[in-house]
DNA sequence: CCTACCGATCGGTAGG
DNA sequence: CCTACCGATCGGTAGG
């Protein structure tokens, strides 16, 4: 059913390849060895987990996937929840840092580029655009939400990622603000949760696959973005003052 | 484990509750008893997926918390698929006539009420709001979902409910807005999914149970709509005209 | 003496 | 609608 893949391809270490491995075929010491064997079982799950659903899979299942049997997965993970959380950790740290650098990126200041307010726009919905295309990522994650209304364990860890992602959305609403000398529509906090909100809903359309298509989408959420990041330039556009109920 | 509940508080047909058989305890007809057992098995189906997950639950669980055996279920349903089905048609059929029940319902015409714009936003999200309070509804779906995802015959079934909720939510749209005199600030199509992927993403983050709690989801939730739905009334409000990229 | 992993099998339970 | 039972597979762990 399943090759072992190539041990050239695959890194010692759980969140990252380790490239040293990749130049000869030399013997491994035990301790490359294992950390071999744990990254392929995590490669393997995380396949398992988004194509068929985390309660579908079994540790059979991924322990096969990844080469190997039971006993392999069994001293490497504590069980089925304990390989899941680290994967989990994994993803939680790859967007953060994709996030970050998103920030730290530096800004084409004073060219003939287009206003900061569109920036915001841009990379924002790049970045998310980007984190959504890849459907594996996605089912992954909302598998751990679902995961984490019906398991007491392993919600405080969910629960953690998810608020670690909301105040990075909103210090990133605040830090573009700033930097374009424009006021935000609403509070950094309140404007993240909506955005964040808009792209998981787009994201759970796109699971369907069905109409309207990824561009249409992009559309939609650009429309959007670009009605509620920042305060209308004009002195009055309703009759209601914005906050109001 | 589980006490087999009154019969006298169920009703022989599959969506519908029927009073007639609360009023005493006659014998049942053959088929009002296999309505009956029918209904049990979709009440403990409906429970077990929103608590458990659709996968993690197996068709003895179902059958025992209605009070039965597996004989019962496979003699109502052809495979745990079958009563999936079933029970999401039950509730695709309830939102689609709520939906219908808020176009239909008499608007407070000339009297001193709030004007059209705002009755759009309150009865839409009076409208979500019950929906996604009924956190096992909201389960439940997502379950789909998922599912849909992954199994090719559910599939084309669910993405009909999809079409038909999608095309509902713009012809409310539409017909508010000519009722209010105001235009639209997209197409009725992207207007209703971007309005249903946002209260999509609040709904999975309600799941969660993590703060922001209901009634800011709400707060936001309002204030997305308020810059969303209508083209200000003002001349002009930015340097860009609406349609532009 | 320790590690990492295998082949085999444990007691229970799955869908049908 | 239940009892009885099938082929298979589950998560977890034994000894080698």
């Amino acid at each position: 059913m399943q090759a072992r893949p190539d041990p050239r391809m695959r890194g010692p270490t759980v969140c990252s390849y380790n490239p040293d491995i990749m130049k000869t075929k030399i013997r491994l010491t035990r301790e490359q060895s294992r950390a071999q064997t744990r990254q392929r079982l995590l490669d393997a799950a995380r396949t398992l987990f988004a194509a068929q659903g985390y309660a579908a899979t079994s540790v059979e299942q991924i322990a096969l996937e990844a080469g190997y049997t039971r006993g392999a997965f069994y001293s490497n993970f504590r069980d089925k929840t304990g390989i899941f959380l680290t994967l989990l950790r994994c993803e939680h740290e790859r967007i953060m840092a994709e996030l970050q650098a998103l920030l730290d990126a530096p800004a084409p200041e004073s060219q003939a580029s287009p206003p900061h307010r569109d920036l915001l726009e841009s990379r924002l919905l790049a970045h998310y655009a980007r984190l959504q295309l890849d459907s594996q990522r996605l089912a992954l994650m909302l598998e751990a939400r679902l995961h984490a209304a019906r398991d007491a364990a392993f919600e405080p860890h969910f629960r953690r990622f998810r608020e670690d992602l909301l105040e990075a959305v909103g210090r990133y609403a605040r830090t573009f603000a700033q930097r374009a000398g424009l006021a935000l529509s609403m509070s950094p906090e309140d404007l993240a949760f909506g955005f964040v909100a808009l792209c998981d809903g787009c994201a759970l359309h796109r699971l369907a696959g069905s109409p309207p298509g990824d561009e249409d989408i992009e559309r939609i959420l650009r429309a959007f973005m670009k009605r509620m990041a920042f305060e209308p330039p004009g002195p009055s556009r309703s009759s209601e003052p914005p906050g109001s109920p």
